[in-house]
DNA sequence: TATGAAAGACATCATGT
DNA sequence: ACATGATGTCTTTCATA
C-alpha cells in the first residue's frame, strides 16, 4: 500500500518546503525528466499521499502565546450524559477563533490548542472559558514556548 | 501593520482551502479580474502574510495514534544545569521520527506530539525513550484520539 | 491600487522508446 | 522510466486609469 520509493520521498520533501515550484524546477533539482516528475506528482495525489495543497500564515497574524490545554470531566452517573457533555464542550470551543484545535482524549478528556495575543489574555481565556465549565475534575494547562520542531504547527493552524 | 481586507482574507481562506487553485479560477470565485488577484497574493507573499505554501500528507503516512506528552525536568541544585538537560532532550527528540513536535513548556517543562502506529507501540515509546530519562519528576502522557478541529495536524506534521 | 490585454511560461496529454 | 512535441491554460508584466 504505502510503497514509496527515494524519488517518490524527495518529491513529497521539495513540495513540503516549497508547494509552488514548477515540475521543471523539481525536475531539474533531482536530475529527472520533467515528464517523470509530473507522472510521480500525480500519482502521488491520485493514491492521496498527498492530501492536499495549502499555506502557512506569517508571524502577523500568528497568536504570541500558546499553550495545550487538557480538560477532564467528572464521571457522571448517567453514562450517556458524559458523552454527549464532552461533545458540547468540543464543538463549543471549537467555535472560538484562538482555539486552533480541539480533540477527544480517552473517554473523559479533551485536548486543544489554544492561542492568544499575551500570556494574560490566554490565562483569562482559560479561566473564563475553560476552568468556568461546571462538573470537571481537572484541567491542565501547558504553555507552548519555543519550539524546536513543528514550528510552523502556529501559521498552519490560526485562522483568517 | 496587519491590514487585510475583505479580499485580502478571502484569498487566504481560499488558498488554505487549496493552494492549487489557479489564480484565474480564485478571480471567478471572486468576481474579480485575474490581475487583481495576482497582485493581491503577490503582495500577501511580500508581507509575509503567506509565509509558505506546503503540502498535507494523506492517512497512508500519518501515526495512527497520537499524543501529547508534558515532561518536567527535577529542578537541580546548579542552576545551569536544567538548562542545558532540556536543551539536551529536546534536541534528543527532535530527531525522532515518531516525535512530530517539541516546544519548551516553562522553565523546567517540554511539551512534544508524539505518534506511531498502534496505541501499544506509542506507549513502549513514551517508556522506553521518555519515562526512562533520568531526573525527571513528571511525565504526562494525553492521547489524542478525534479531531473535532485542527484535523489536518498529523498530515501536516508527518515527515517522509 | 485596480484593471485589461498581450507575451511568455507552464502543465498536461498523447505517442513512442 | 524516459523523451518529445502539440495544445490549451495560466502567470506575469506593463501601460493605463
Amino acid at each position: 500500500m504505502a510503497q514509496l520509493d527515494d524519488l517518490d520521498r524527495a518529491i513529497l520533501r521539495i513540495l513540503k518546503e516549497d508547494a509552488r515550484l514548477t515540475i521543471s524546477e523539481i525536475a531539474e533539482r533531482l536530475n529527472r525528466p520533467e515528464s517523470t516528475i509530473h507522472f510521480r506528482i500525480k500519482k502521488l495525489q491520485e493514491r492521496n499521499v498527498i492530501d492536499k495543497y495549502t499555506i502557512i500564515l506569517g508571524e502577523e497574524l500568528q497568536p504570541k502565546s500558546l499553550a495545550i490545554v487538557y480538560i477532564q470531566a467528572e464521571t457522571p452517573i448517567i453514562e450517556d450524559f458524559l458523552e454527549r457533555y464532552i461533545s458540547h464542550i468540543m464543538k463549543t470551543l471549537s467555535l472560538l477563533p484562538n482555539v486552533l484545535a480541539v480533540a477527544r482524549s480517552g473517554k473523559d478528556g479533551i485536548v486543544a490548542i489554544i492561542g492568544d495575543d499575551t500570556p494574560e489574555k490566554l490565562n483569562r481565556f482559560v479561566d473564563d472559558t475553560i476552568r468556568s465549565l461546571p462538573t470537571l475534575k481537572r484541567v491542565e494547562v501547558f504553555t507552548v514556548d519555543q519550539f524546536i520542531k513543528g514550528q510552523d504547527l502556529t501559521g498552519f493552524l490560526v485562522g483568517v
